[in-house]
DNA sequence: TTTCTCTAGATTGTCGACAATGGTAAGCAA
DNA sequence: TTGCTTACCATTGTCGACAATCTAGAGAAA
């Protein structure tokens, strides 16, 4: 309640690499985007070496890239990347769910039931509207992740694959685009946790990432082959 | 050949970094030192600024700890966190069997071959010496990740958390214990993957690092209670 | 004797300037 | 015209100094 405008970060280059950390995720900046230390210090009103400090958390979050005596740009993702990041996801948000199963208490799992509530009355209310499903959805995988009381797995998870997500989501702008299934899914999930049955909630995990990661694919593939159509003849508008 | 003085790294900070990470793996710099910026630039012979970069990389690596305006100290690891880490271990590196056996070229697999020989010859000659069969051990699983072709893991376990793995290994300077066992663990998961069987590649590595899970809380709960024994009485040698 | 306060020292955070390296474009030769 | 050399400029790497903050210890009061 007291921190309103009385500094919630401690340091300057904390508070830096926040606001860089959601101008990317937001698409602020454009993937590609070549990062100069002056420019975006002076853009901050700070100096360069607070500025350097956040670049290099950056860095280590996989927001930017950085090669030595060159210089940084926001990271340009690939869709083979993408791949891996959902494989990466599989084999960790499945351990969190069993760990999950394990541990969690009924407090957690009443929240977790109470996200899924309001996960679906917003669909409800907004059906094409994909922004808070979205959230609600990192929202609920989030919470799983904090119910396995596993510290390296949550910061794993939220602190850095998490910030990656929604770069992905937002770059390729892709809708998770099948809300219904997703959501018996997530409802599955967490009945196996309340059950205990550890081995349960993590197959079941696993499969509803994998299908994500399934459905991105596909979506993939269908956008190469529209393309593949459309740039048959390329030479023509090579240059002006 | 020509890299024997010209400096391999192009940058202080990232050289610094790296001599740092040796000295706190290797145990010279014991757990919970407390970490001065003065100190230590003093007696590398830089300026603070590289040292904070340095600093910072391996506050990300969770090898030191670092609080705002206080300081950092050498990360002391305890059991609960040491389980921790083969609970992520087993999630991705299973992960990893499974791709890699997706993947892996029949030259990747006839090194594995090699490790795994060289691995045995040296455990012939000094079977009570432990080092060598834990490094290749270590070799064992960097290389399967490897093996994955999946870049994201290949970082997140190969950069970030081997180093923890080889920490914990100094700091409760524990020896895996049970050799023979591992290395047909270790046989078993490379013909699983030679095959091409994903399931079963991923299956005997979730078992193998599970293993090595429980090994490690067994033994860590006879320590535990050797030491209710020996500090029942702990005033008496409580200072010099 | 114990506890609280306050001061002094040290340490971290931040800043501006200098040195070193890489990219770029102009100029020259073939 | 094309390819290479070279000089310039922008950017990054490094350094020393100042300001803000925390910790420890001395001293006073209960």
């Amino acid at each position: 309640m007291q921190d309103s405008d009385v500094p919630e970060v401690r340091t300057l280059a904390e508070r830096v690499f926040n606001q860089l950390q959601d101008a990317i995720v937001r698409g602020e900046l454009a993937p590609g985007t070549k990062i100069t230390e002056p420019g975006l210090a002076a853009a901050y009103g700070i100096s360069r070496g607070p500025l350097r400090e956040a670049m290099r958390r950056l860095e280590t979050h996989r927001l930017i890239e950085r090669v030595p005596h060159v210089g940084a740009r926001v990271v340009k993702l690939s869709m083979k990347e993408l791949l891996e990041l959902f494989d990466v996801r599989e084999a960790m948000e499945s351990m969190a769910a069993r760990l999950a199963a394990r541990h969690m208490s009924a407090e957690e799992i009443a929240g977790l039931r109470e996200v899924l509530a309001v996960h679906e009355r917003q669909s409800d209310l907004s059906r094409g509207e994909a922004y808070y499903q979205r959230e609600g959805d990192l929202d609920f995988h989030y919470r799983i992740v904090l119910g396995s009381h596993n510290r390296m797995l949550m910061t794993l998870l939220c602190d850095d694959l998490y910030y990656l997500v929604r770069l992905y989501r937002t770059q390729f702008s892709a809708s998770g685009a099948r809300p219904q299934r997703a959501f018996v899914e997530h409802h599955r999930i967490v009945d196996a946790i309340e059950a205990g049955d550890e081995e349960l909630a993590e197959l079941l995990m696993r499969r509803h990432v994998s299908a994500s990661r399934e459905n991105v694919a596909q979506r993939y593939a269908a956008v190469l082959e529209q393309e593949a159509e459309t740039t048959v003849t390329p030479i023509q508008r090579k240059s002006s």
